[in-house]
DNA sequence: ATGCTCTGCTAAATCAGTTTAGCGACGTGG
DNA sequence: CCACGTCGCTAAACTGATTTAGCAGAGCAT
């Protein structure tokens, strides 16, 4: 690649100068007393040759490759890792650096070989990734160096990065109560496990935080709670049909993400519900099909891009140690209106 | 990081041999004379002292790094990349490699960054994919490599990893003749743009030969194709909506794609019509959505894993310089019934 | 005893940078 | 005239591996 790349001694014979001045004022090097000349002599001489350092002599000597590991479970694999690593990507391209990716899998056999493969390269940083926002043990190995989690928290006091997963449960709320409904909003997604265990979720007991507390402040109480087993499209389908058997049927139902608001506009579909005519819905993610279902649907948006590219700054740009919170915008579509009655 | 790693010099020293022969039995060199007793101390010096070889190091002075380059036009946002590179992923870490990872937005500017980083670091191959299936320019800075094309063509003689389209299209009209289907055939997401300009996408033409020749080959014509502008929801919903109108219901659907295939569901249930009973519906993608419909859409899928491992292996392990082709497994769903009538 | 080969191993060069230590020329103040 | 400081620059060490060239000693034939 690159057959004959020039070299920094190539660069000086042609300045004329040692190599020694010319790493100097190509690193622009403070307090030499090279000469504007010398300055001149080796900016030309590397442009002419297209002169670029060879990182890895470079990394040799000063322990920098310019290299962030961006290691997740399995993030990477997923449609919601895409905005997490684009947005890395852009922060760090912006910084000069540049993304080494590798998967664990939840696999220990993994996850050692991924470290050991950091660790030999000599990477920068390390920014740890976690497909839902949930709490993980990082392995110890790397603690030597700096991390930041993204999506996650851990036991260890780490910088992470996290959705506002409760600012958006009480800003979906609040658009609700905007709208007009009060006493009969439902809520779809309830998961004890979820809410409880942080090593699986943090998102939903945050979520639910928000919105609790700004329907109290209000006055308001939910009208009814649906339990899903899990957040897929076919739990927020039976959950819905549950809620519509029920005596008083919602005005506004709340699901905790768009899978399961994608399973009740199925079976509002079926029941011959319109909405936001006969029901509002909201949701939270912002998944592509959201946009997609008709009419599209209203919902916190996971701010992915913004996530990961915060996760870099925090990394290379030092972060106060603490949590960063990225708001989560609502995307505000057709799925809620005021109600009819 | 790690901060006191042991170099060769320790574990030779450890061992009461110079670096040459440390160096030599850990990378076992054959044609060495070194006794049995030398490997012994070496392995066992290695071994407790945790000696790992510093990548850095060693790339200076062979030129590998262990390091692959994944550049994508903007591939690695879309959740289509997922599998992409996740098969790459995989095969790369049985080869004791890593990804490093870029994205050109087609930008020209971000493309130079990506190929200096990736020249910079002395990588070892790079994979050049494509988000959609289309043929690409690979910048000539990176022929000097070795570089595979994944979801791509080019009009340099390079190899490449395609998904079997045309095979898919086979198969989807097959299933469709198969269940008894043969001249009430529809097609949804005809696309002249797509169908005529490589650069654009090389998955509609493909799909579309597949179709006709295999109808063709049973005396079957179709019974009308829908042009949609791109390949999105709306355009299937419209697309949908026009086939209902016409004289002749058609007793099966074809959608290019799962988006389109989406579209059409919402049409048919706003007609109330049921699928499969009423209609049948097969696509191509198998997008996530298409597990998450009522019922399931039986769809060919694109076996991103398959070619993301398929790129590092023919890019490491040597192909034949053609194009491989991953065959589109179909997913068997509940979308397509024999007709009623 | 000499020359030869084979065995088992090592010194030193090399890769391409960064960094430390310091050299010679010049100016200046005492 | 000498000591000292500043200027402008460089030689050489150093990073941690691989690789080339070759050395000392043993065994064997002549």
């Amino acid at each position: 690649m690159g057959r004959e790349r020039a070299t920094l001694a190539d660069v000086a014979r042609r300045a004329g100068l040692s190599k020694t001045a010319a790493s100097m004022v190509l690193n622009g090097r403070e307090g030499t007393r090279l000469s504007a000349e010398a300055h001149q002599r080796v900016f030309a001489a590397a442009e002419e040759l297209g002169y670029r350092p060879n990182v890895a002599a470079r990394s040799l000597r000063t322990r920098k490759t310019a290299t962030i590991a961006f290691v997740s479970d399995i993030v990477a694999t997923t449609r919601f890792a895409g905005g997490l690593i684009r947005g890395a990507l852009d922060a760090a391209r912006e910084r000069d650096h540049v993304l080494l990716i590798t998967e664990t899998q939840g696999d220990a056999t993994f996850e050692r070989y991924a470290i050991e493969a950091i660790l030999d390269r000599q990477v920068d940083g390390v920014i740890y990734a976690a497909m839902a926002t949930r709490r993980l043990a990082v392995p110890p190995a790397i603690l030597g160096g700096s991390v930041v989690l993204l999506n996650a928290t851990s036991p260890e006091p780490l910088p992470c990065v996290l959705p506002d997963d409760e600012g958006a449960g009480a800003m979906v709320a609040e658009t609700l109560l905007a709208q007009g409904h009060r006493d009969r909003i439902a809520l779809i997604g309830r998961n004890r496990q979820k809410e409880r265990d942080p090593e699986i979720s943090l998102a939903a007991d945050a979520r639910l935080r928000g919105i609790r507390r700004t329907l109290a402040a209000a006055g308001v109480a939910l009208l009814t709670e649906g339990f899903c087993p899990e957040w897929l499209p076919e739990h927020g389908y039976a959950a819905m049909r549950t809620l519509l058997d029920r005596p008083t049927r919602p005005s506004a139902v709340i699901c905790m993400n768009d899978r399961l608001a994608f399973g009740a506009y199925q079976a509002l579909g079926e029941a011959g519900l319109t909405i936001p005519d006969d029901l509002s819905v909201i949701s939270f993610d912002d998944d592509p099909i959201a946009a997609w279902l008709r009419p599209g649907l209203s919902t916190a948006a996971l701010p992915h891009e913004q996530m990961g590219r915060r996760a870099v700054e925090v990394l290379l740009d030092g972060g106060d140690g603490g949590a960063s919170f990225v708001p989560m915008p609502l995307r505000r579509r057709r799925s809620v209106a005021t109600p009819a009655d």
